[in-house]
DNA sequence: ACCCCGGCTTGATCGACATCAACGCGCACC
DNA sequence: GGTGCGCGTTGATGTCGATCAAGCCGGGGT
């Protein structure tokens, strides 16, 4: 195999950088030899609809979108992944979602038929990739019922209440992501984006310092619209 | 264990009569011992939101609908799950999605604790739960696409493909489930979806026998409107 | 310091789908 | 064979979010 212990060590020393996240350590573990790290710059994308799904990701630093397009170009972001998560596994050869880094990302890479083959062997490693599936069908299915049944204003508090979850800090937010972005999370526009979000702001519910950066100051009452 | 083989014979029985399914033979062969036949009513429910998760399913006849709701009522179908689907498995305590009986159906139920028992040991189960994640997975992140971007005319459009797909006859299709079951899988109103079945109608793409069957004209225009 | 440009906001108007309302049809049940 | 009822269709109107359009803000480059 290629893969050498100095990347390896470079990774776990990336790790202990992120923030924490549930289920990371548990699939570190087992696959610490196995990948190899890369950076991605802002924008770029790290793979498309239609590649190979001979590599799959786990985010160490970053943020990365997850999509799918139609012909004429409209966009559905199916997740905003970051540290700890795991993305681009699928079961057939070729992809059915795109991916790219919102932000600058440092990601960890691995192949999937090694990972296969040590999955074969340790039913750690299987049950995180079972357990990795799982977690994303949740989080899909959830998608739906927001994207099919919710309004501007309770799609928009879903996501921030989402996003605060995935954030270190609970209260101020840093969005790694642009109203496009947002919009294209929700099934939106951004103008839509935009003025729902002025609103909260008119109703005290939150606080924009800067256009990237929201303030909760009455999480009750996004929580009631996101219910 | 509460598993006796008269029981698992009947199902083996039962599934004869299934149309037929992919990974069908492939996950039946290693459970054939594991389940229980039941019968549920049309309109019944299977489970709801909230329950334990002690069993999952796999549908032997009939159409189940996953579904979630929101305070207020509203409601998203998932999906509808046909002969040979598998259903209701999830990964924590409670339940996060209800099923209900579209039409009457016979299922196999499956103890979670004893397949799970029997994944550890048997390579082949805990593969095809594996699919099982991924294909819901897959399904769901598709379902996103439909509901966050696509319009009425194109969202009628894929379902009635999609449901072909599912149905044994491509050209005919019997619809199991009412316009409001179509309605909350699409993210409309019955209203909505009764003018754009009767619009394709007009457009000569598809035929309306009876309210529940549609015969497939024009599969070329269903798929551009779809694509 | 200036400009430039991409991202964001705000306003005016439009349109797709929801909502409200009425009716039709098939079917089970007396 | 009525009658009631659930389901579906159709029409009139309403509304939320999309679209079109203009201007703002802030950061990077020269």
């Amino acid at each position: 195999m290629t893969v050498q212990m100095a990347i390896s060590t470079r990774v776990s020393a990336a790790v202990e950088a992120r923030t924490n996240w549930m289920a990371e350590q548990d699939l570190q573990e087992p696959l610490r030899t196995a990948g190899t790290v890369i950076h991605i710059a802002q924008g770029r994308e790290i793979f498309a609809e239609g590649d190979d799904t001979d590599v799959f990701y786990k985010v160490v630093s970053g943020v990365v979108r997850a999509c799918k397009f139609l012909n004429d170009g409209r966009r559905q972001i199916e997740a905003f992944h970051v540290a700890g998560d795991l993305f681009g596994l699928e079961l057939d050869e070729e992809r059915l979602m795109s991916a790219e880094a919102v932000s600058d990302c440092i990601l960890v890479c691995y192949r999937r038929r090694i990972v296969e083959t040590l999955a074969r062997k340790d039913q750690t490693i299987s049950r995180q990739l079972f357990q990795y599936a799982m977690q994303n069908m949740v989080s899909a299915q959830a998608h739906c019922l927001l994207l099919g049944r919710r309004g501007a204003a309770e799609k928009v508090a879903a996501f921030l209440l989402g996003w605060a979850k995935q954030s270190a800090n609970k209260r101020v937010l840093h969005l790694a992501m642009t109203r496009q972005d947002i919009a294209d999370y929700l099934g939106l526009t951004i103008e839509t984006v935009s003025r729902s979000l002025t609103q909260l702001e008119r109703d005290k519910v939150i606080a924009l310092p800067s256009t990237r950066e929201v303030k909760i100051l009455n999480s009750d009452v996004l929580e009631d619209l996101a219910a």
